[in-house]
DNA sequence: CTAATAGTGTCTGTAAGACAATATTTT
DNA sequence: AAAATATTGTCTTACAGACACTATTAG
């Protein structure tokens, strides 16, 4: 922190240039085997009408998680079983046409939800196809784009997947959470002896499901997260070319 | 940014509880096969006489990536041949004794550079082995954490260690990275024929240094950076089953 | 019955790591 | 000559992906 001494030693807050800090969250949850993202449709200007990232201001005395966390609770009521976390930061100094704004972004992962409820301050909210998205409002579409390319990649090293899943889960279920979000097909029987076989990955609970798949198929056994914070070996996405240059 | 519209609607910059933005940069680089990191001694409270890491507020109409660049070149005059990304942010509260401040943190890697400047407004500027760090000011420390931690995970699938050698550069030379940053020794004959075999990592320049090293051993070929942004297969560290779970 | 799915077996190519060997250079 | 180092070779084991196969369940 040099300079901040000197600057904050003759500093008064209200000669500062205003700058504000907010946080904005990419709430991740998969619907019908498609990846979706919440969106909140703006009431006011700028961008009124325009869907954005459900995001505000911290608060004094708010730890930016704690802000993170508290937005996405207004927006969809859920506090439990979400896992979040943080991305990066957006400071262009003209990245809101109001003021100086810096942006925290979050990535956020939850299972199978009931619709969002609008906030007290949106005019809505929605879940939205990743595939099927409206224009953005600010840079939000970059941060989307960003918070995406995370995801993918925490998908291979992490047992995040398991986020997206219920409490317990078969095999196909967690292997639908792989497909949507890298948006490949992935082949079940690879997948499956992968998958038992990373240690810690996922633990067995014994039970099966009630009855076989909706269009035929035998029961399934059940499993729960188990103990890993990382994948080791990873589950790697099949063949990226064109990422590498 | 639910919650942005209204709350600006009927915002006076005035009134706003004030937060200052400032960004804090990890600068590493190898200095006798040793990693280190630059530290500056704050010259004013909170904290005078301790050591901190560069960075200061971020100034009106500054992107968040050049305010990051302009503190550490002032701090070491080091412009070219840097390597700076951002890393994560940070916003408790109580994490600046005088106000509420939200840093965003930077990581930077250089070559072997000459003896940093103390910029305008440090006391002094200082390389130090990450094994033999003195006690930092805020919490510089656990910033300091992370941005190793993403370090030596970035080796593993990066060509970022190329940007702590010069332009061209033996196997060896890179190896000694990888050793200094992970800080395990590796085999040299695995490490050499690994690298080649990553396609554009390295590539040749068909020179070979001018002599031996300085202890024997045969001139080594050159190498300058390929073109490769993502390393695949990946340089995986060894084995540290401690960190999985 | 037929189709779909869960789960297992087998084979092949790639890659990581242990270890050895050879050639080249400095002291 | 002796020691150090660059580079290459060989072998073993692990693992990813392709493919085939069996068993179980829905319709």
């Amino acid at each position: 922190m040099s300079g901040e001494s000197e600057y904050l030693a003759a500093y008064d807050p209200r000669e500062f240039p205003p700058v504000a800090v907010t946080v904005d969250v990419v709430a991740l949850t998969i619907l019908g085997g498609v990846l979706h993202v919440l969106l909140v449709e703006r009431g006011e200007p700028p961008f009124a009408g325009r869907w954005a990232l459900p995001g505000g201001f911290i608060r004094p005395g708010e730890d930016l998680d704690r802000a993170a966390a508290r937005e996405l609770a207004e927006e969809t009521g859920m506090a439990d079983r979400v896992h979040i976390e943080q991305l990066a930061s957006y400071g262009a100094p003209d990245r809101d046409p109001r003021m100086r704004i810096v942006s925290v972004s979050y990535l956020a992962f939850a299972p199978d939800l009931p619709d969002p409820q609008a906030g007290s301050d949106a005019a809505d909210a929605a879940w939205y196809g990743v595939d099927h998205l409206p224009e953005l409002a600010f840079d939000h579409a970059r941060i989307l784009d960003h918070a995406l390319d995370r995801a993918r990649a925490k998908l291979e090293y992490t047992p995040l997947a398991t986020a997206f899943v219920g409490e317990t889960f078969t095999i196909s279920e967690l292997r639908g959470v792989y497909e949507a979000v890298w948006g490949v097909p992935l082949h079940a029987g690879n997948f499956h002896r992968k998958v038992l076989s990373v240690p810690g990955f996922v633990e067995s609970t014994g039970e099966t499901t009630e009855s076989g798949g909706p269009r035929g198929g035998p029961r399934a056994r059940l499993y729960r997260a188990g103990d890993a914070r990382l994948l080791h070996p990873a589950l790697l996405r099949p063949e990226r070319e064109e990422e590498v240059r």
